[in-house]
Formats: C-alpha cells, structure tokens, sequence
DNA sequence: GTGAAAGCGCTAACAG
DNA sequence: CTGTTAGCGCTTTCAC
C-alpha cells in the first residue's frame, strides 16, 4: 500500500539533504535560503539532493527556528459574493510572487467571529494581517500590538488613521452617488444599506447619502432607509417595503451591488420598470453590476489595486514603513442604465 | 512604541503558562490538547494562566512536536466567481467546529499552478486536501501517495475511482439538462463550453449533451460548440458568434451560469430575446442564476452538501475510510425562464 | 566558505 | 493524576 509506504520513509528532512550532499546542515539550509554565502560547487550538489530526494522544507519547524512563516492572513467578512474577490486575487498574486501564501479567513460580518479568525491566523504565525475596515473592539487592536503582528486595514481610508489603511473615502463615495441622483432630479430617495453596527464602511456610506442629501435640504427618513445584510432576497425583499407606502421613493441607492441587483428584481417583481418608474444604484461595481439588465449604475472601487497595495505594504520591511501603509484611492462613478431621470409623475406623487 | 513592547515581552509560552499554573508543561499540553486526564482544580488553575497571559500555542512548534496541524488545504480553480464559494463555505464551517482551519489555494485553472499549490500545501502541512475533479498529471497523484496525504476529489464522481472522490455526474446532468431543452422542441442546439483540456468536469458536461442529442440523431457540430473560458465576457462573445451564422440556434446550453449569464447580455445587445428567440441554459444554479432576468434555467449543484460532506470526510479517522469516501450526490435541473419551447419560425430557419 | 551545536515551543512516551 | 525528558526539523550564532 502507498499509505505504508509513506508511513516507512518518512519525508526526507534536511539532515539527509546535507548527508547526501555530503554537507552540513547549515550549508544546506544556506543553500535554501539564500543567506549567507555558499560555494557554488557546493551549491550545485545540495542543488541536485534535493531534487533526488523530493525534499520539501518542514513548515513547523522552519516556523520554530526562524520565528517566520511566509504567510499573510486576510480576514474578510464573506466570501459567498465578489464583493472581495477581486482583491483577494490580486493581493495573492502579489504575494506568491515573494513567495509568501496569503491565508483567507471569513468572518460572516461578526466581530466574535473576526476575532476568533484573527487569534487563529496569529497563532499559525502570521507575518502580516490584512483587515477589513475599522468597526472593531479596541481589544482587538491591543492584541496585535501585543503580539506585534503587522497588520493593515484595507477597504476604509481614515486620514488621521492610527494604523495603516489603504482603502477609499466611503463616505465621499456615496455622497458623490447620491449628488449624482439628484441631479437626475430625483427628490425622493431612500437606501438600502448594508447592517452598519460595527461596519465603518456601511455606516460612511449612509452618512455620505444623508449629507448629500441634506446639501439640498433633503433629509432621509427612517422610513426611507433600510438596513439588512448584503444579500440578493434581503435586498429584494427591502425594495417592495420601500414601494409599499403611499408615496415611494423614485430612487434607491443601495448599500452595495448585491443588494442593489436584489432591488432590481425586486422592483421587476413589483411591476416596475427601472429605470423608468424607479432608478436603482449600487456600490462596489462587481461583475454582476454589468450583467444585469438594466446594468447597474454604481460606485466603481479599484479592488484589484487596493489589493495589490496591501499585498506591497505588507511585504514590504517593517522597519521601512513610515508613513508608507496610508493610501487613499479614488473612486469614481460608472453611469449605465440603472439610474434614470426622475418620473415627474412619481415625484409629484 | 508598541512594537518595541512586544519585542521586549515575547508572547507567552508552554513553560510561562506552567510555571504561573505550579505545574509542569506536560500538564498543560494535556489541559490545552484533552489528552490524558486532569484534575479540575488543576485545569482550572492552568486555564486561568492561560488568560492572563493570553497565551496562544506556537503552531509552529505544535506542528513539528505532533506532526499534526489542524489544517485542511483545498486548491480551487478560482474566487472569481461563485461557483466554489458556498462549498467551501459549508466545508469552511464544518471544519471550524472542530477547530480546523481550511487553507484555501487558487490554480486560475492551471496544472502547473495547481501543483505547485499542492506542494505548497502539503509542506504547510495539511492534514488533509480537497481537489476539484480528477484531470491532472499521474505525479501529482503519485506525490500525494509519497507523502501518505489524505485527499479527496470533490465535484466529480466516478464510480470505478481510485481515490475517493465527492461529487456529482457531470455527464448525466447536461444530458439530463440537453434532453429537457430538446423536450422544449429545441433541434438546433449550440454549446458554450467551459475548457475541456485537462478539465474533465467540462469535458463530461459536454459529453452528455453530445450523448443526449445523439439519442435523438442530432449531433453538435464543431461550429456549434464553442470552449471558453468561464467569465461573462468569453460567453457573451461566444454568443455573438453563435448566432452570426445563416441558421443561427435556438437554444444554447452552458457550461456555467457564468457563461450563461455571458451568454444573456450577449443575446440581449444581438437584439434577441430570451426566451422568446433564442433559450439559454446554465449549470450550477449560483445565485447569480436567479437574479437575472429572465432567471436562468440551469442544474443545481448541491455545493453547501458537497463542501459538508466533504469536511466530514477529511476529518474523519483515516483508518476507518473504507469506502466512505465515494459518494456521488443528484443534481436537478431548476426550471426557470430562460428556457422556452422552440420557436417554429427560427427552427425551420 | 563551511561545520558544530544550541535552541525555537511543544508533544508524547515513560515514570512515578 | 502529574512530572521528566527526549526529540520533532530547521535556523542561526560562533568557531574555524
């Protein structure tokens, strides 16, 4: 059996590299790593031990000496939509160029749940950690300082942030949306936002619409907003309360494209036609966004160059840092059909 | 400065947790592990200085004293879209509460990459690992056995399999799918692949719809059957080629609802509409399948029972295996509307 | 340029 | 029920 096999040659370990190399094990481990300096004779036969033998480096072990993974965890709130997915891909491509795995861990959107992932990544050794936003319990941050585990926060962009963040101005982002609906003159207006306790980014994107709004003396009624978890039958289902009422809104900005596709269908189902009776937008400018019909007006975010961002930070040393894991990138707005003029008739409604 | 804190206190280890407690390390091992047995106040002591000092196990010093890591790798082709991402999340879950950490790696569809994922999984140290179908190279198989790795294949099923696999029938399901559009009245059938090269889910799916129209003396010719790569933009582009020839089809079966989606907006912007002159089929059921429209009739892949199954799989004792690890989950086709009865017009076209 | 040897933090026999 | 102790495989001074 080749179970048996196995379990009667045990992996090949660094001692019978340097054995058959006729070396020491420090050589070899040179040799492996690049440090020090070897002769290239000598190289040459560590070189062709290792491939005879198949040997792979133990990751415990090298752990254990080295006090180093080469391993950057991620903790982000779910994986079940692209919302992430484009960063994610990006950071590791990054990444495994330098050779360093990127570890992903999911949260579902629970704090307990994110401090549990964060405790499992530092504990496996983590040399960095990526999160997502700001919204959480001061406990976490003292533990990484604790154990000085380099981390950044991707996703929110905070000026006068205490730690590192690469990310996007939320609140500005929505607030640009929301300006541009009003000038498709849409006077009634409600949103559909994701859950925003402890969710910095949802809760930036609701004040960007409500001081938007508030700019031309409009305000968002409690009625008029809607907070669920970013998912397609929540934001169906939060689209048809909103259309319920006497005079409904004739415009809904939601919280992310999710939700806001799930408005689509939600309004499709109500019997209106976007963006004719009712214009929809969303945020994040995901693939689904485009696919849709009508496509999504949205909030396009550079979640591949954000990505690549963190991955550089994080690889980067960490006595280098200096003000260097602070960026705020642009967003900008991508006009397709969603987003339509106002109804004169609605909006006299 | 924080950082300089922790350098100065190293996180806390085995042999502080032991002196603070008044015993030795082994006794705390067997407190932290449940190996063995404890007196209460005994454990009650260590588990109190375990929080006070916040220890946290050094994973990598766990790993190479027990040869065990609590981890479960699993090499999907890609994030990019849905597909994957409730399974994992069902696997992610039911590995969690067994405190196993699911460490996932991406091949963008590649060999090479997946093998090299593979090596890098395995010299992390996995427990155990999950692949997505059975198409690769023979080394691969054979490194996996060299070093004694538990795996499994997942989202394939063969009966006659060397290895255990979890999965479906990807052949019966399009066939199963290719007979329904053909009881639709469909005759002229074109097919978006996926990449069939070394990807035997897509190779299968479109085996059975080969084998399906060759039931009914139709075949798919070469011109009607197009590979692609799985992403909206290959299936719209496929689309416009479909159906830029004299006698265009009237129904298109995808590999993917990803491609179907593609396939949509590509019949869409080509002024067709669907169902009505031309029916478009997925396969995967992703959400993304229902909240288009019209909604996509597509097969439904049981992913969160693939992704549970499969954890409970990996976890489970590897000497009681057995045969357990050969199951072979139904898939159903999910009637929606993007599939309507042929049109009389287009099909004497 | 290379080797010897001391750990890294933890687990698992083995005693007691 | 608990303590002692010998490694696990690798990196990293420190000599040579």
């Amino acid at each position: 059996m080749k179970n048996d096999d196995a379990r009667r040659n045990p992996p090949p370990t660094l001692e019978d590299v340097a054995r058959r190399a006729g070396v020491s094990t420090a050589t070899v481990s040179r040799c492996l790593n690049g440090t020090g300096t070897v002769r290239d004779e000598t190289r040459e036969r560590v070189e062709s031990a290792v491939a005879e033998l198949g040997y792979t480096p133990h990751f415990g072990a090298r752990a254990l000496a080295s006090n180093r993974t080469g391993t950057i965890g991620i903790v982000i709130p779910t994986m079940e939509n692209a919302i992430f997915a484009h960063g994610l891909q990006a950071m590791e491509e990054t990444l495994s160029k330098q050779d360093v795995t990127l570890l992903v861990a999911t949260s579902g959107y629970s704090p307990e749940r994110e401090m549990e992932k964060i405790r499992a990544l530092v504990a496996r050794g983590v040399d960095g950690l990526a999160l997502i936003g700001f919204g959480r319990q001061p406990e976490v941050y003292d533990f990484l300082a604790s154990r000085a585990v380099r981390f950044v926060v991707l996703w929110s962009y905070r000026a006068d942030s205490e730690w590192p963040c690469i990310g996007f101005d939320n609140r500005r982002a929505a607030m640009d949306m929301a300006d541009r609906v009003m000038a498709e003159g849409h006077r009634k207006i409600a949103m559909i936002a994701g859950m925003t306790v402890g969710n910095d980014r949802a809760t930036a994107r609701v004040a960007g619409v409500r001081a938007a709004m508030a700019k031309q003396g409009l305000d968002l009624a409690p009625e008029q907003l809607i907070e669920c978890q970013y998912s397609l039958a929540k934001g169906e289902a939060a689209v048809s309360r909103l259309l319920s009422v006497p005079k409904p809104p004739t415009a809904v900005i939601c919280g992310n494209d999710v939700l806001a596709v799930g408005a689509l269908r939600g309004a499709r189902l109500a019997g209106m036609s976007v963006p004719q009776d009712l214009s929809i937008v969303g945020f994040d400018d995901i693939e689904l966004a485009s696919a849709v019909d009508p496509a999504l007006t949205t909030v396009h975010v550079p979640h591949r160059r954000m990505g690549r961002a963190a991955a550089r930070f994080l690889l980067s040393p960490s006595d280098e840092t200096g003000e260097a894991g602070n960026f705020c990138f642009e967003t900008e707005i991508v006009m397709r059909s969603s987003l339509g003029v106002a109804n004169s008739d609605l909006r006299r409604g």
